[in-house]
DNA sequence: AAATCGAGAGACAACGTTGTCTTGCAGTAG
DNA sequence: CTACTGCAAGACAACGTTGTCTCTCGATTT
């Protein structure tokens, strides 16, 4: 018995069967007879004999490794947290587990991390962009692994894409505003770069424009306290807006954060994209455009499941619908 | 050319040197003639090669894959996702890579991917433990590759274990509600299974007794609107306790909406186990004693590190402190 | 009873890579 | 001019497994 984990030989020498008749009992072959079948067995029970994924996958044709990449903004944030748990739960029933990776917006890192992913030969990857260009992973990534966009779309690179209605929700939320009498109407954005905000910014200008109103807009806002400061400087000009339109999470936190500083909560009107926990307890409660993370990760994993299959249609692109969820702050009249 | 992905051999054959020469160049080898050097990367780069981590892992003596493998409760929460943040800020430097899974306090899933873990020979293995028992690990997984807890104690395999002060914490909430005032103090918790509801129930009935204080205990919440139904429950008896101390995230937004239901939040106090964003915003704020997921996966990482690199000192426990942070609901006297 | 068949079991090569050993060749010393 | 050294580069085996082929042996067929 060699030192180290034990391996499919050391199995058949305890065993007293020859090497292939151990593979053939690991993986359920049915021409083994069952007296041998118990013998291998109990070697494996007694070694505590693990078959190694990696060789099996070196010899097999099929060449699976029943793994597959999640390259996502961040895992830590909510949003990406709840659609990675459900692209695991999608991955579950099928035996596949997942390796992930934070891009935090840095192109580098998603060429390194695509990079990581075909040096393991994941069997798929699905990858939220950050760079602004994709279409190095022609290169990187060998033909046979099918790749699906999530949360952003990607340029340069065909493949299944799953977006969530941007502008569609950003349209609805400004409606929305309109419609309760609001007439001057900010929107709070985040960094340019991001595709989805630039989504959303044109959702936004094109209802203002369809109603002949004066746009009023700040960008490049990434966190909770640039917008908050954001938010005071927007509210102390002169002719200030009566509403906000804030296009991410942390935008909306700070700029409830503001409002509340200056006493505008219930006087500004707020309608803020994405939602978040507990938006229902604040005073008053935070209309949102809530989208939902969980179905554009079962969708992302369905369609890179169905690629793996050898599904070989042209690109699709899945749309998963926002909600627009009335709890107050987007109801004060203008 | 082979069909498929290239292999050093094609890219032996199109630079016109040996198969050993390729691989010397791949892994940086500082004795090869610069001539050779270019012509395989030339060759490399037209051929869009990477090497196969698999290949390469199976024939080296370290035998590294290069990946860890990071089991937590679920994923998708915001104290495992800051978690699973952090440990991958420790891997990235090393060039590690995360193989992520979800438990759902299912003992069956733990040991199904902890051996898909030992299959895929991850380099080393974080475990937030689900079951009540872990010796099977001994089993499960060979003895060289080294194991952390997170968050909850193990039992039956002695290794690294990272815990937040679960006892000190519940003890510092109830003192805190001692203090100002509270002599009827309710404790609301998660399964009695869970170790960590276990850890902060004792802490709680500790400090209770100490004081000759009587403990009203209801356990095994999992969810916000079981814990709503009996805040609500327990609120309506006669004698109500005047403080609340709750187990856990999603139990104290559930007490939160019971207290705001029956229109109490600013006559019962407050202290939930757990901090969760946005507590300062609501009315009154939140007092939690906030753990620290981020310091706590970090911890974890770097003594999966320290083990991987052989470190073989006695199995260590790492305390990550809790903090009382005010905010209002704690300080409401009784 | 001889020939045929089938099924179970082993021998052997191969997957893509790296460790080790050998070869070839230029440069140096005797 | 021969023998030796040193170093770059190739040949070959091996990692742990599975695909393919071959062999054996008992059962069936003629």
């Amino acid at each position: 018995m060699t030192p180290g984990r034990p391996t499919m030989n050391d199995v058949a020498r305890t065993a007293g069967v020859s090497l292939k008749t151990v593979s053939r009992v690991v993986n359920g072959e049915t021409t083994v007879d069952p007296a041998l079948v118990a013998k291998v067995r109990a070697a494996v029970d007694s070694l505590h004999y693990r078959p190694h994924l990696g060789a099996s996958m070196l010899r097999r044709n099929d060449r699976r490794t029943a793994t597959i990449g999640l390259l996502l903004e961040d895992v830590g944030n909510p949003f990406s947290a709840v659609l990675h748990r459900a692209v695991e739960d999608e991955a579950r029933p099928r035996g596949l587990h997942v390796l992930t990776g934070s891009l935090d917006e840095d192109p580098d890192r998603e060429r390194e991390l695509t990079r990581a992913c075909a040096r393991r030969h994941t069997d798929g990857l699905i990858l939220a962009p950050a760079g602004p260009d994709q279409s190095y992973l022609a290169r990187e990534l060998p033909p046979d692994i099918p790749v699906v966009f999530v949360d952003r779309p990607a340029a340069g690179f065909a493949a299944d894409t799953v977006l969530a209605g941007n502008g569609a929700g950003a349209t609805e939320a400004v409606r929305h505003l309109i419609a309760y009498g609001h007439r001057r109407i900010a929107f709070l954005g985040d960094l340019a770069r991001i595709a989805t905000a630039r989504q959303r910014l044109r959702g936004y200008l094109a209802v203002l424009d369809e109603g002949g109103l004066p746009p009023a807009v700040v960008g490049g806002l990434h966190d909770s306290s640039a917008a908050e400061a954001a938010t005071v400087d927007l509210l102390r000009r002169p002719e200030p807006p009566t509403a906000l339109f804030t296009g991410q999470n942390l935008i909306t936190v700070g700029a409830v954060r503001a409002l509340r500083r200056l006493g505008l909560r219930h006087s500004v009107a707020l309608v803020g994209f994405d939602d978040f926990p507990l938006a229902d307890l604040l005073e008053p409660g935070v209309t949102v455009i809530a989208q939902d993370p969980a179905a554009m990760g079962r969708a992302a994993a369905r369609a890179l499941f169905e690629r793996m299959d050898g599904l070989t249609a042209e690109p699709r692109e899945i749309r998963i619908a926002t909600t627009l969820i009335p709890r107050g702050s987007g109801e004060i009249a203008g």
